[in-house]
Parts: C-alpha cells; structure tokens; sequence
DNA sequence: ATATTTGCAAATTCTTTGCAACTTA
DNA sequence: TAAGTTGCAAAGAATTTGCAAATAT
C-alpha cells in the first residue's frame, strides 16, 4: 500500500542507490511506454533518441526496477525476457499469438481467486502468478 | 484422442524418425521419472547409469518429444529450460517455491474453463496454458 | 571525498548447428 | 545402401561480470 505510492526516486533514495543519467533515462523510457519489449528493444528506443545506454546498464537498471516491483520481467517467448511496467496494470495475463507474436492482456479476478486459493490450500503464500496463454489470435493474422 | 494413444515409437515411424540406442535410452529416462529435470540433469541421469549421449542429442531428443506432445518445456525459473513427460497428467499448472525450488502440480479445471472462455472470447485458438504459482511453501522450508 | 555506477569487453550459461562418421530401416 | 542420427566442437544468443574511469551525494 505504501509501496503502491513509493516513487522510483524514494526507492532509489532509501537504499543508497543513485539517481544517475543513465538510471533516469532508461526509468522513463520504462514508463513511457505501455507494451512489453526487451532489454535490447529499450536500449533501441533511447538510442533512437539519441541517448546511449550501454546494454550492461539496461540489463542492471531493469532488473533493480524489477526488484523493487516497477517492473515485471515476462518469459512471451523462449529466448528474450520481456519486460513492463507494472504502473496501473498488475495483475494481469497474456494471450501470446504463435503467429504473430502479438501479445494481448486480460485480467481474471475470478481465475485469480481460484488460484489463490488453491495455493493457500497447500500452504502457499503467493508472491505472484504468471499465467501465458499460447495459442493463434484469428485477428492478428 | 488418437493422439492420446499414440506411443514414441508409432510416433516416430509415422514420420521416418528412426528409434536409435540414444533415443531409446532417453526416452526411458524421461518415462522413468514424474519430476521435471532439465537437459543436463537428464544426461546426468543417463551417466549415472553409464549411458553416455550426448548433450545435443538430449536436446534434438527432448525437442522431437515436445513436438510429438510427449514431453512438455517448463520455464520453471530463468536459465535452463525444465521438461516434464506429459503421461497421465496433463493440464496441470505449477506452484514453485522460491526458497526450496520445489514444485507443487495442482489443477484447476474451473480456472482453467474460465480462462479457455476469455481466450475464446478474444478470437484466441488456445494450443496451451501455462500458469505458474510463485511463492513461499510452508512446508518446505 | 568516497562510495556507487558506468561502459567496455571478456566471460558465462544454455541451446543450437555444421559436418564427418555411424546407424537404422 | 540410402536416409536419418550421433557426437564433437564451434557457433549463437542472452545475460552477467570484472575493472578502471566517470559520476552522484
């Protein structure tokens, strides 16, 4: 809850971390964008805006926002992570096109509740679900 | 359903895939055992046995039976793929503890029907569910 | 000042591939 | 014996890491 309201600039600040050029370039290509992309796709986007990010970098920002839950790392494929952030839409599944490749979210609060309960059943305390759907989209031709 | 009954070997002389001494051997490695391994921890299965083969023929192999829909690919965690023979249990998803690395089966037809209704409701063929459980077990500590 | 962070390039890790030798049907 | 398969070692692909130089507090 608090957590939900913590900034990346607080997280950064609580724990000795820096807010340096880098870090903040690759934190707001992260948010401007809402589709998934990977750690060399990000590094595409600023390099098209002229910002150079080594590839060390983006691999050490994103996984730092992912371990404080800015960001959630994907496995669409095998190969590549994906990535996103996790600003309004947590909590959510994939559709993963075979064809396409397109990705498409849904939400199930009530899949969700089911599996909750399942793993609560087995003395599970849930950190997360990751829940992909694989198959062909008939629109994403 | 045909399908169901199929066995490797009518599988493979169905389509001039030959069942060779390595075939053989890690096809019954992988029917041997009901936990999910890995690439290496199958060829360190084999080993232990004194059947050598070697690491690009596990891989070829498990492939082969991952497309004959035999074997199923895992993301258990980041890194090295995990396999799992689908014999008797299908449609299971995975509960994976993050302390002991352990993995609970569990099955949920109801969230499963839920899920199948939404894809189907997004113009989404479903080929297969992948629903991961990330968490702490109480019991393995 | 001084501890953190960067970039580079080298190292890792997992998986795939080319190809000559070897099996299987 | 013709076609599929193997093993090896090299190639790939994605991600991580060591370290000296640069940077944030």
């Amino acid at each position: 809850m608090k957590k939900e309201l913590e900034t990346v600039e607080q997280y950064l600040k609580g724990r000795d971390f820096r807010l340096t050029q880098p870090r903040r370039k690759i934190i707001e290509a992260v948010f401007a964008t809402h589709d998934h992309f990977t750690a060399d796709e990000l590094r595409a986007m600023l390099s098209q805006k002229g910002e150079k990010v080594s590839t060390a970098t983006v691999y050490r920002t994103l996984s730092l926002l992912c371990d404080g839950g800015f960001v959630e790392a994907l496995d669409l494929d095998r190969g590549q992570l994906h990535y996103e952030h996790v600003l309004g839409h947590k909590n959510h599944f994939h559709l993963i096109c075979s064809d396409s490749g397109k990705v498409i979210e849904f939400r199930s609060p009530s899949a969700e509740k089911t599996i909750r309960r399942i793993a609560r059943a087995r003395g599970f305390e849930v950190n997360s679900i990751s829940l992909r759907v694989f198959g062909r989209g008939r629109a994403c031709k």
